[in-house]
DNA sequence: CCTCAAAAGTGATCTAAGTCATTTTTTTTG
DNA sequence: CAAAAAAAATGACTTAGATCACTTTTGAGG
């Protein structure tokens, strides 16, 4: 979509010109004849960027801008002050009030554009949606390189309920899960996480003790970074508050869709989402694949007994839905067993 | 703490001076005599201004300039140049590359204290953690204003699993639960709300669609607010993003605990904790209290069938925890259906 | 205050799944 | 490669809690 410029200008000349110019370079415009009317405009079309003059009938640029900026919605827009003031004093006021940058008339169309283009490319660099995916990647990859590299054996405690969360994790390559631990020891797993996922935020984000425990299924490599190093990105950019936003409601949403089913839904099906579960973390996408998971890892995902965990192993072993080639588990077909745990 | 400015700046008069009036002045400085040293300085110390000469020995100020909006985490700290050049087009050229400011020497004092506290103030007021309960709350006021209060009767539905959400609810007054379906059509309520709780914010953050329902146990009053609106907030007020990240967080801890409670916990310790869970949300503080609430709503509340709860509620009774009065659950001691829970 | 539908409670029955003890299989290790 | 240890499977038994059918209580509305 065009970037939208919002002008206000009481010189019809030089208000029409500034526009034509800007339309014929693709920017949407909209134009006012003085402040009241400009900061409604901007209140309504919330443009991209506001062009300025100071002096003005009705309400004059200062007050435009300090209209502007006490509504949260277009405090953040930025605001380019144009006028043929050239007087230092003038500009200093300005910029004192918190606009963005100062173009003195007459300016030719080429610093126009730049002094958009480059009030646009700041306010994207630290701040509002859109390109997130673009400005995403060198945030995490910094993220990341700031981190401390770890090879962890199978099995490994990473952290555990109680502990301070001092660390994020990324799990470079491997198997995790995060699990909870009921008071006879018994385990509940909520998640697995494979190759490029992130683990351990929910805690530092809500600012509590760990509330559940992790530990590496197979031999994986981690990173560990720094809680504060992660608490400075997820605030500062929204890219990263984004992506973490999105992660936080997706476990919600697992969460609540694994709470149905432990409550009403029976063992055997919940056996078949588990090992479907499985299989889209660990296996390959084809429709029949191999898995390896401990029967008392599966139980704990399941929320069962590994006796029972067995017990419906056998049973799908019987009715072709699996094999079992030692202990791995071989899916024969995802979608029987889809249509089981329906 | 101290606003700490970095001066990046190669004549020594001038940066000693300029350092010596904002130390006075309670700024903490750092100095840097040329653009390379500047620039390591600024990614140690992370200065909340920054303030550079242009032409420099060794890297000069647009290189700086350059390399620290390369760095996530420089980028967003305001920059200002300071020089003697004041032709326009360099003027122009350092804004065009993105700085924040631009003074021209020689500046007095004031001129530099203002440049310097209006960009800290911009910056604190689009982005920037510190003061964040001072700023979340004219936001949150705002975004309610922006809402539409809505009345609803008992048992109203307010949206169902499947729907588009398009709105963020807070209830003002009343009581609401969210809940999942399962096939066969029993319910089980993941969370409950009452006065001053968000509510459907997940599904938002996330994207997707509604993935459980929401209706009204009592009559209510609702604000329903534009998820554009909503959205616009949470990416754009860190204030925002910071109290829903841990409302996300916190729900995710809660359902956590929720589901090691469904997978091992006996029906009678789960009753408990509802009767718990309900007495907190909206009965009064005390140790006993009535509560009014449904044994449909209590059984999705404890994943159970609602004769099983029934009967749940008459061991309690027998036991001297409850009384009854009409369809009101009297609790009559917290602390002791505490430890029937444990 | 009475009527009546909805909500709550109870009784009898049944079964899914937990438990514990034991055997079999797989993996590890000296 | 054999022995030991760990993991998985199986068998026998038990029970929590679901289900269904029915009775009692409650509270809303005339």
């Amino acid at each position: 979509m065009n970037k939208k410029v919002l002008i206000i200008e009481d010189n019809d000349d030089i208000r029409e010109s500034t526009a034509e110019v800007l339309d014929l370079a693709g920017y949407q415009t909209y134009t006012a004849r003085n402040g009241k009317t400009g900061v409604d405009l901007a209140t309504s079309h919330l443009p991209d960027v506001i062009l300025c003059d100071i002096m003005m009938p009705e309400l004059d640029g200062y007050g435009v801008l300090y209209l502007l900026g006490k509504n949260p919605k277009t405090a953040s827009i930025p605001f380019i002050f144009i006028t043929a003031k050239t007087e230092r004093a003038d500009m200093r006021k300005g910029m004192e009030m918190g606009a963005d940058d100062y173009l003195t008339k007459p300016f030719d169309d080429l610093e126009l554009f730049k002094a958009i283009e480059s009030r646009f490319k700041k306010k994207q660099q630290s701040g509002s949606f859109g390109g997130s995916a673009a400005s995403l990647q060198p945030v995490l990859d910094e993220l990341r390189r700031k981190g401390k590299v770890k090879t962890l054996a199978a099995k490994q405690v990473i952290y555990v309920e109680g502990d301070e969360p001092t660390h994020l994790y990324y799990l470079l390559q491997g198997q995790v899960k995060t699990y909870k631990r009921f008071k006879d020891g018994r385990e509940l797993s909520s998640t697995l996480y494979h190759d490029g996922d992130f683990f351990g935020f929910e805690s530092i984000c809500n600012g509590e003790l760990y509330a559940d425990n992790s530990a590496t299924l197979i031999s994986s490599e981690i990173i560990q970074i720094q809680k504060s190093d992660f608490m400075e990105y997820l605030l500062n950019h929204q890219s990263v508050s984004k992506l973490f936003i999105s992660l936080l409601s997706g476990s919600i949403r697992d969460k609540g869709k694994q709470m149905l089913q432990l409550a009403y839904s029976s063992v055997r099906k919940r056996v078949a989402d588990a090992l479907l579960q499985v299989a889209d973390k660990f296996g390959n996408g084809d429709d029949s694949c191999t898995i390896k998971i401990s029967r008392d890892d599966l139980a704990a995902l399941v929320g069962t007994a590994s006796e029972t965990v067995s017990r419906m192993l056998a049973d799908f072993k019987e009715e072709k839905l699996i094999e079992k080639t030692g202990n791995a588990i071989n899916i024969l077909s995802k979608e029987k067993l889809w249509n089981v745990k329906q």
